[in-house]
DNA sequence: CCTTAGATTAGACTCAGTCCAAGGTGAGAT
DNA sequence: ATCTCACCTTGGACTGAGTCTAATCTAAGG
């Protein structure tokens, strides 16, 4: 039993097999899966979930604000479940390795504000790994 | 002849009527079109432009460094003709509005860079803008 | 152990973007 | 001016991520 999958309990969340095995995935820092690898990871465990459960669930899990969704250069979402502790990312552009990090946000000026409410910051650090800097 | 044609050919690409509309929407500050909105925008002044060519030369411009490609949260990808003054973004979450923005680069302390090599980084400011905050 | 609201499913569908092979054309060379 | 061909454009087929739907199943409260 993860923290998570008590925490979708209370919430009123029917247990189902699938729901825990896609829970039970999305545990840890540094976990940044697409909804396909979700669906490998599910089904290692029980092999007949559905892609359309790994969907509906993720995208209630979002919503609920139970993970993060991260969209990166290629499209595909990521899914984030260190929601807890507030960070950002650092991005390895060839292999695609995600890593939490910890910057202070940075904050615009009155003027650069251009007169929006600012809901928060993203920042997203590009960088070559060490595996893949000494693999060029 | 924008600066940006201009540079294109100098570059040694052919000067077709389609790349030359396409070249000629992607002018200016503040400018973040998807590919269908390039597309539109270019149909109205030659509407046999096809949406390969569209998707082709924004690619190619792209790999060249004479546009930004920005990924957004619904995952369509935004080009940028403003690739000479350094920037960030601030998008309204709602309509989708995208402006640019001048801040300081955040930067990583050593032990946040996990031996990574940076290579840049990308900053995103979530809002609501000013009409978006009026009509809720 | 019944009941039923809510969950799961396969597969059709959408939408952004890529690919292809056939035909068209910009612009340097003559 | 016009020839030539390397490069460009095109429609349509294709891909891959994600959504939707209607039929079926099931967790869990009574």
């Amino acid at each position: 039993m993860t923290p998570l999958i008590d925490r979708l309990r209370r919430r009123g969340w029917r247990m189902t097999p699938q729901r825990r095995v896609i829970a039970e995935a999305m545990t840890g820092e540094h976990v940044h899966m697409t909804a396909d690898e979700v669906l490998r990871h599910a089904r290692e465990v029980l092999p007949e979930v559905s892609r359309a459960t790994v969907y509906n669930t993720l995208n209630e899990m979002v919503s609920i604000g139970e993970l993060l969704e991260i969209t990166h250069a290629d499209g595909r979402k990521r899914y984030d479940p260190n929601v807890a502790d507030h960070h950002h990312h650092l991005l390895c552009v060839e292999c695609g390795r995600m890593l939490d990090v910890h910057v202070d946000d940075p904050a615009l000026t009155a003027d650069q504000q251009h007169g929006f409410h600012i809901l928060g910051v993203e920042v997203t650090f590009r960088a070559r790994c060490p595996e893949c800097a000494s693999a060029a």
